[in-house]
DNA sequence: GCCGTTTTCGGCCCGACTGTTTTCAGTCG
């Protein structure tokens, strides 16, 4: 619902927007849109309590009617009235990169351009130029962002972007002059997908500048362009794990990556300025400027009563701008960690100590070779004790799960044997690990799980996970997750909405009632660590927390690598504020095994 | 259309780049 809401205020502004209104009034939907669409719980949980919406910040009383208006009859009059101004396919159109607005709005009202089949054959018959300032330059780029777009011109999940960043960021360090190398943008703030790489560089002088943006260009797919202190390439993401080298032609994906050169005296505020979110950046400088000073890209600026140009042109000195720190110091607020800087509240909120990738000391859903792992088990023990945990749950899939190689009750009985004598040998061998015997049960359909309670009883540790039937509707879905929470020998709910980033929804059940139950029944909910699932999402982890439901974090683990994953996880928990002591990874043994054991007396 | 440590009216972040201009509009982040 959120999301669909969201979507509506945001094509209302658009569409105002192609019809000239104020500009003003467009921001003003754009920000509504986002502040539903970061809303922890569902809006229509929300909407009968006028007060409540008019508490949020960007929502007032004419938003706060449409809003109440979607929730009960699934639309907004206003909409359907732009709606029959405004061709459907314009707003596809806007999204073409480098078109805007202005340029959308020409070409509709002067060449009858309504969707994306009609711009092309304007930039195919060359009628486009016509419009003012069109030449022959803009339409190469349009036509360029057009194929862009063909070729799926799509986000790429974090977990693929995120291996090129450090790579190339590695590379950056290791050139002559170079001080430091950072990624921004919103890979460093671990949103779950991004648009493009940006790297920031901090360079001791225009050498040093000079080879970062020759480091860049050489050994990469294609140089989009290249100057003094940007340079902008594309990088094949095939060979992403392979060897930085060479010059083949790449056919298969790629991703572009952005370099900015900065002097040291900037750096901070360079970094604050392209981690964004811009949204962020909006409510600093808004707060900078109350207090008679200017943020931008090169630091924090007194005021010094002219307007002419930048502060930095005029030779005002900065009072800050070499680190983050120095400029959230000098603002008066607390230092913001950027997986925070969403304008969620982060500059108004006392803000929790987040959870950190060191806190996380227990891994509590692992396959192996039984199920559909890559690992043996005593290969998975081992790898857990050498990262450190104190806890690993081995959890196979349940019967049901007839392509992961399910195990039957049986079978069960069997690992449950092996598991006991590998204790054995460890505890001989002085290794310290705790190895729960569990299981990763189905959620069926209807919310029983795949084994009889008896079965479930013998083992240690149950995560019960939607895997299939995962078009079911809110009120179905809900009653399915709720009896799987409300059963008393579950621990961990895993990946509760099985949706998989860009491929499949999954569910989207009433999220509130869910946290509710998680809470009274005592059950964890996963934030599953895999980049292509990142479920809970981290909206929902920031609802779960407020509402004081345990987390856990797990890399569902099938084979080694799986368990790098659980940086993503931890990103993912942090852009919900999640606080140590919510999250069940990161308790120590004693209090896990407590809680483990609760759910068998 | 929203909002208030000057304000319930009059503001609403800041700068760079690009291509097209002959001083700047449009787009982006």
């Amino acid at each position: 619902m959120n999301e669909r809401l969201a979507a509506k205020f945001e094509e209302i502004g658009q569409m105002l927007e192609l019809l000239g209104a104020n500009k003003f009034r467009v921001i003003a939907h754009e920000k509504a849109a986002r502040v539903i669409r970061d809303l922890p719980g569902d809006v229509g949980e929300l909407a009968s309590d006028r007060e409540r919406l008019l508490a949020l910040d960007g929502i007032g009383a004419k938003q706060a009617d449409k809003i109440a208006e979607f929730v009960e009859t699934g639309d907004i009059g206003e909409h359907a009235e732009l709606r029959a101004k405004v061709p459907a396919g314009l707003l596809d159109v806007l999204s073409v990169p480098g078109v805007g607005p202005k340029t959308v709005k020409a070409m509709w009202e002067q060449l009858g351009v309504t969707d994306l089949a009609s711009l092309q054959r304007a930039l195919d018959d060359g009628s486009v130029t016509q419009l003012p300032r069109m030449g022959a330059k803009s339409v190469e780029r349009i036509k360029a962002s057009l194929k862009f777009l063909e070729s799926g011109g799509s986000r790429l999940p974090i977990g693929v972007a995120m291996p090129v960043a450090e790579r190339l960021v590695a590379m950056l360090r290791e050139v002559e002059g170079v001080a430091q190398a950072e990624f921004a943008g919103s890979l460093r703030r671990g949103v779950e997908t991004i648009g493009d790489i940006d790297i920031l560089a901090c360079v001791e002088n225009d050498e040093a500048a000079a080879r970062a943006h020759k480091a860049l260009r050489e050994g990469v797919v294609d140089v989009v362009g290249s100057g003094e202190t940007k340079t902008s390439v594309r990088v094949s993401l095939e060979r992403n794990f392979g060897r930085w080298k060479g010059h083949e032609e790449a056919t298969g994906p790629t991703v572009q990556v952005d370099l900015r050169t900065v002097p040291g005296e900037s750096f901070g505020a360079a970094l604050m300025y392209f981690t964004g979110s811009k949204a962020h950046n909006v409510a600093l400088r808004e707060r900078a400027q109350k207090q008679k000073l200017t943020l931008n890209e090169y630091g924090l600026f007194p005021d010094d009563g002219k307007s002419e140009g930048s502060p930095q042109s005029r030779g005002v000195k900065p009072v800050a701008g070499k680190t983050e720190g120095e400029i959230y110091k000098k603002l008066g607020v607390a230092v913001v960690p950027p997986e925070l800087r969403e304008d969620r509240g982060e500059l108004d909120a006392d803000l929790p100590g987040v959870i950190e990738l060191e806190d996380i000391k227990a891994e509590l859903h692992a396959h192996t070779t039984e199920s559909d792992g890559e690992m043996a088990l005593a290969e998975l023990v081992r790898r857990a004790h050498e990262r450190g945990f104190h806890t690993i749950a081995v959890t196979d899939h349940s019967k049901s799960a007839t392509v992961a190689n399910g195990l039957s009750p049986e079978r069960l009985k069997k690992q449950r044997a092996e598991i006991e004598r590998l204790h054995e040998q460890l505890d001989a061998d002085g290794v310290e690990i705790d190895v729960l015997c569990g299981s990763e049960v189905d959620i069926l359909a209807d919310g029983s799980l795949d084994y009889d309670d008896d079965v479930l009883a013998a083992l240690d540790f149950i995560v019960a996970s939607p895997h299939a039937a995962l078009s079911q509707d809110t009120k179905t879905a809900t009653k399915r997750l709720l009896r799987a929470i409300e059963h008393p020998l579950v621990h961990v709910i895993g990946h509760p909405t099985g949706r998989l980033i860009g491929r499949r929804a999954g569910l989207e059940p009433a999220m509130g009632e869910l946290f509710a139950a998680a809470k009274e029944h005592d059950v964890a909910l996963e934030i599953n660590a895999h980049w292509m699932r990142l479920d809970l999402r981290d909206t929902h982890v920031r609802a779960a927390g407020e509402a004081g439901v345990k987390i856990a974090i797990d890399c569902d683990v099938h084979a080694p690598a799986d368990f790098d994953n659980l940086r993503y996880g931890v990103l993912t928990a942090r852009r919900g504020w999640l606080p140590k002591d919510l999250c069940v990874n990161a308790m120590t043994r004693a209090q896990l095994r407590a809680w483990v054991r609760s759910k068998r007396s």
